[in-house]
RNA sequence: GCCCGCGUGGUGGAAUGGUAGACACAGGAGACUUAAAAUCUCCAGGCCUUUGGCCGUGCCGGUUCGAGUCCGGCCGCGGGCACCA
């Protein structure tokens, strides 16, 4: 008998597919449709084991569903604009088209042997000028419809390079290239209105029941609905134009905590106060070195600049309290302007101990009580509730109630009113860059910032650019910037900015739809294929890149390119964990870590011999070199193998650790299956007997595999037909049980390892193909064995097990419980104080 | 710093509040073979005085007849933090 040949099988089996067109996508009123999709990728050029989990995964769903009668949408395409495709232009001198289409090409070529029932007939880039010309005509209807608008916005400045940085871009502070100080500057930038949907997003989360808890958590706590108070305090004596200074609190029953009053270096007050005095000026320079990322800013060491300025308390007008600079408060959130509590805030309290200002504590005591002297005195969850100060007389509790008490009794005194606000700010969306999606807008002397007209779309980025100097390329070229103004023909200018690639993500699931439409999207087709009913991803995406989707599909809405019924565009989503690999290391003279490549490493040791450091189970890097390639895999093991193991080993939410042990493990296994279902095939035995235990089990296993693909509990249905494997290699069963057994688990693998399955199909005679052949269905009454093993506890440790009949009654189990000698024993002739009997699971006896 | 998650044998992991360790990897013993590969069979959490007993799901405490699972606190590791995608 022949061995099983992955490569032939896979080639095989995918030819035959194409032949029969299974997996393109028309409309079909008659079945229910399902839309599955995994977040599409970036073009970086390789594929690597990430990808193969996320795709298998989608895969597995698509293809389930394809079995159960479904109409299944399952597209691939490209998020093809970004950064690393002009970085690599100006490494390698190339062009970032040229990059990205051959990435695209050399991807799609790796990702085609997977076997993947994808429809590429709706395979896009979203560099493809089709593409960013219609998300320029939805960037027009959101300007039309008030969505989009212009206001200024801190970017991280290069002061070398002259030049605006991605975050990424900033190390410790510095410049990539340049190694300069970065600085915080403002830009006149665009903006989406995210935030005027900050309520609706947060209170749909509600109604997306089939997202991960922690998804939906995240997205609360980023939005950030609070409820505060804003109120003034009096300023003395500050310059024109400036009597009050603005706070919002989340805290206002510690207001009797206050001991100074801390505004932004971007506060109105601050900038004025900066351009009057230059020690001001110095120190909010100073403030503003770094990069602009919340970690950046929150990390840095807390510095406060006395402004000498002093404010009155809105409770004692006698109360003055001094107002500091900081470079740690954010002009984004609320009013850019707090006041610090270093009784009750860790980051107050350091404050405070730093510029010895006073720290008073507003919780009234109980026993056993604080001290704030060493640290800020925040109250335990669990602990007794608290009542603090709040003026002479006026006692409240602290906590929720607290803060509504003291909002209430604020607005009667005239002191502020209770506001709600969101922690969620506008989306900018304007980038300093070339490869994007330009931004379809003039500027004319005369007009201002007008609209390009729809019909002059799509804006094409021009071809003839350079990267020999930093900065975007679209600015300094010699004739891409010139036009005419659209609203009076004037000479005008183009926008040279162009869009965050978030909003290219942010609505391809439309687009694939209808990939080809002449307008963004095709209503009818969208009627019909929206919502996407499982979307599969990284949980790194967790946040940004789906709310702006979320705010997309309204907007999009909004603009009558989506049904009212997309308002949510993912009815499910799945975020799935990361692929890892061992890191192996060696150290030069130094003593720098220099990385090898899994294959160079055997045993521990590299090929001369040498010894590796071992660093366990880490995200796979290129920079750390402990890559699989997953074409290798495939060409030694072939994709089923690479697509059984990355489902195999761990929970699909979980990271999964590729280990060439494990690769190998998957391919004996697939080889295993292959042989028992050729050898049932060829076996001349006769077609009975029946083995009632062994269709028990093929039951019970498409009972529990079902369950386990409708779940994302992938590995707990690989486990499953694991022992379903080793029940029918040992059975001895005849010809028919043996390969009605062998052509179910065809079925059931038939999702995971789609070619090994169609070829074990075909093997015992099944007809057509599996991928098309209806899912099987198991019997109810298979499921139920007879007899239980009950296992027998005295106080809740197992102690002995009785074997009964399924139905026995209660009654009955309990005397036999109380016959078995391990409870006689215990009892001592004395009555049990207690018996629990949960029918077929555990009887426990309480002495 | 802030938000979120995870922690079970040598390893990956399984377990609607009900027999902890299914299934697999690595390991050990054996069969087959001249031998190897391949395949097949069996063993396997730790400890002890071993037909039995004790301990055991990061640590400390709580709820419960019963906790890996629920609650509180802690420790460790990972993800995100708005211009990486």
């Amino acid at each position: 008998m022949s061995r099983y040949a992955a490569s032939d099988v896979e080639a095989k089996w995918q030819s035959a597919w194409e032949a029969a067109d299974i997996f393109r996508a028309r409309r079909d009123e008659t079945r229910p449709k399902y839309y599955v999709l995994e977040m599409f990728p970036y073009p970086s050029g390789r594929i690597h084991m990430g990808h193969v989990r996320n795709y298998t995964m989608g895969d597995v769903v698509a293809r389930y569903k394809i079995a159960t009668g479904h109409n299944v949408l399952h597209p691939m395409g490209w998020d093809a604009f970004g950064m690393p495709a002009e970085n690599a232009a100006m490494a390698s001198g190339g062009h970032p088209k040229d990059w990205t289409y051959a990435n695209i090409a050399d991807m799609r070529a790796q990702m085609k042997p997977l076997g993947l029932s994808i429809d590429w007939s709706r395979e896009f880039a979203t560099c493809d000028p089709e593409y960013y010309g219609q998300q320029q005509a939805l960037f027009l209807d959101f300007l039309e419809h008030g969505l989009v608008y212009r206001k200024n916005a801190v970017v991280n400045w290069d002061p070398v390079d002259m030049t605006v940085l991605a975050n990424e871009q900033v190390i410790d502070g510095k410049g990539w290239r340049s190694g300069a100080d970065v600085e915080r500057r403002e830009l006149t930038q665009w903006f989406f209105r995210i935030s005027d949907y900050a309520e609706d997003l947060l209170e749909a989360l509600d109604t997306l029941d089939n997202w991960p808890a922690k998804v939906r958590l995240m997205q609360e706590n980023w939005i950030g609905k609070s409820r505060g108070l804003q109120f003034a305090f009096g300023l003395i004596d500050g310059p024109e134009g400036h009597d009050r200074v603005e706070v919002y609190t989340t805290r206002p029953d510690t207001l009797m905590g206050a001991s100074f009053v801390g505004i932004s270096p971007d506060h109105p007050l601050a900038k004025t106060l900066e351009r009057e005095r230059d020690d001001v000026a110095a120190f909010c320079a100073e403030a503003r070195k770094g990069g602009t990322t919340a970690e950046a800013i929150e990390k840095a060491e807390k510095l406060g600049f006395d402004t000498g300025l002093r404010v009155r308390h809105p409770f004692d007008t006698a109360w003055e309290l001094p107002v500091y600079i900081a470079n740690f408060i954010l002009m984004e959130y609320g009013t850019g302007a707090i006041f610090g509590c270093p009784g009750h805030d860790q980051r107050d309290h350091d404050f405070a101990r730093k510029y010895d200002l006073p720290i008073v504590d507003t919780f009234l005591p109980i026993e056993g009580d604080h001290d704030i002297g060493g640290a800020p005195y925040v109250p335990l969850k669990s602990e007794a509730v608290r009542y603090t100060r709040l003026v002479a007389g006026e006692e409240i509790q602290t906590g929720e109630a607290g803060v509504n008490a003291a909002i209430d009794f604020c607005e009667a005194n005239g002191v502020g009113q209770g506001v709600t606000k969101f922690r969620l700010r506008d989306w900018g969306l304007s980038r300093q860059r070339y490869w994007g999606c330009p931004i379809p807008v003039v500027h004319c002397d005369t007009c201002g910032v007008v609209p390009e007209r729809k019909e002059n779309l799509p804006i094409r980025l021009p071809d003839d650019v350079s990267f020999d100097a930093p900065g975007n390329p679209l600015d300094r070229h010699p004739t891409w910037r010139d036009c005419a103004c659209p609203r009076c023909g004037a000479p005008a200018r183009r926008e040279t900015d162009t869009m965050d690639t978030f909003v290219d993500s942010s609505w391809y699931y439309a687009r694939f739809t209808a990939p080809h439409a002449a307008t963004p999207t095709d209503m009818a087709e969208a009627e019909y294929w929206m919502n996407v009913d499982q979307y599969i991803g990284g949980i790194e995406h967790a946040i940004l890149h789906l709310l702006y989707s979320r705010f997309f599909a309204r907007a999009m809405q909004v603009c009558g390119h989506l049904p009212g019924k997309a308002i949510e565009p993912f009815d499910a989503l799945f975020t799935q964990g990361m692929v890892t690999h061992e890191i192996y290391l060696t150290r030069d003279a130094a003593g720098r870590p220099v990385y090898h490549l899994p294959e160079e490493v055997s045993e521990g040791r590299l090929a001369d011999g040498t010894e590796v450091e071992i660093i366990p189970s880490a995200k796979m890097s290129k920079s750390k070199k402990n890559v699989v390639d997953p074409s290798t895999i495939i060409a030694q093991y072939g994709a089923d193998t690479a697509r059984w193991f990355v489902l195999s080993d761990s929970p699909p939410e979980r990271d999964v650790e590729w280990t060439a042990s494990g690769a190998e493990a998957a391919h004996r296994h697939l080889a295993r299956v292959w042989r028992i279902a050729a050898e049932i095939a060829a076996s001349d035995a006769p077609a009975t007997p029946d083995d009632d235990a062994l269709l028990r089990e093929m039951h019970k296993c498409i009972d529990e595999v079902t369950k386990g693909i409708d779940s994302f509990g992938f590995n707990a249905a690989i486990a499953r037909l694991y022992a379903f494997t080793n029940t029918l290699a040992k059975s001895q069963a005849g010809k028919g049980a043996k390969t009605s057994a062998a052509r179910t688990l065809a079925q059931l693998m038939s999702p995971m390892t789609p070619h090994l399955a169609e070829d074990i199909w075909a093997m015992l005679g099944g007809e057509g193909l599996v991928t098309t052949a209806p899912w099987p269905v198991a019997d109810a009454e298979m499921l139920i064995d007879d007899t239980v093993i009950l296992p027998i506890q005295i106080n809740g440790k197992r102690r002995g097990e009785i074997t009964v009949p399924a139905d026995m009654p209660k009654s009955e189990v309990e005397k036999l419980a109380l016959a078995h000698n391990a409870v006689v024993k215990a009892l001592e002739g004395a009555q049990p104080k207690k018996i629990i009997v949960v029918p077929g699971r555990i009887v426990n006896v309480v002495v």
